[in-house]
DNA sequence: CTTAGTGCAAAAGCTTTGCATTTAC
DNA sequence: GTAAATGCAAAGCTTTTGCACTAAG
């Protein structure tokens, strides 16, 4: 097993997780990267290169790399999560409700909300990875 | 089967719908009600007193009230959906992720991001029923 | 009567779990 | 060598579908 220097590797290895080949296909198809990816999308990259790896432990991989804060979660609601490396900042969408397309948007948008929220509510909004649905420009037509 | 006069059940005969005693009660559960409901609530309640009630049934309710606007759908990614009856204006919520407790949002917060949404991606956003995460105070101490 | 609507059973996803076996350290 | 991690198979959940039967209009 190559690629030596990974961040995501070196965590694993600093927390005395084992590094298994199956861990750094699973590792590699999401660091660093912007795609949200599903479990499936993460197994068919791995099986790839390592044919007869299992689909519960990229299931099991995912959900410990989530406990360690390296990847998030989300559920767009389309009867499958989706995986995506976790930024170091903030990380919002624009999902049209047609065409699957995605947008990023930009963080500085929702700060005013983000203000008025606890302000008026004490209530501490966790927008890291944020989604919202409506209709792209091309869709609108 | 009584309540005659339900908005509900008038939509319905207006559109040619046939009133079964299953979809009364698949009204009745959410009619007016400010509560998030998953099918199993739903279905619970309608076999509480229509015993052989079947939860396709349902499924295939809750779907054609979502077709005529009278019920929204929502997907907080907990592995089930929940249905909530529709409102003339908008809906927003903020769900604390430790003790589950939601507020509701007042929707005058998201008008501004709104119409910078659409200004600067030309991308129309349906807020109309929205979650966001966080910590209520309560959690936050 | 007619056909929309229902109940039932079975299937279809995606995700999780128990357990024996393998493997990283 | 030893515990952690994996592969496999099976189960678990929610949701959907095909079909014969029932009942609303």
């Amino acid at each position: 097993m190559k690629k030596p220097k990974e961040a995501g590797t070196q965590a694993l290895r600093r927390l005395g997780l084992r590094i298994t080949p199956q861990r750094l296909l699973i590792l590699q198809a999401l660091e660093g990267k912007d795609a949200h990816l599903t479990a499936e999308d993460v197994f068919s990259q791995v099986r790839a290169r390592y044919p007869n790896v299992h689909i519960s432990t990229v299931y099991r991989t995912l959900e410990m790399l989530q406990d360690l804060g390296m990847v998030t979660e989300t559920d767009l609601g389309e009867g499958k999560r989706q995986y995506h490396w976790a930024e170091r900042g903030q990380h919002h969408h624009l999902v049209c409700s047609r065409c699957g397309q995605i947008l990023e948007l930009d963080p500085a948008y929702l700060r005013p909300l983000e203000r008025a929220i606890k302000a008026q509510y004490g209530f501490r909004p966790s927008l890291h990875h944020f989604a919202i649905f409506g209709l792209c420009s091309r869709c609108l037509k």
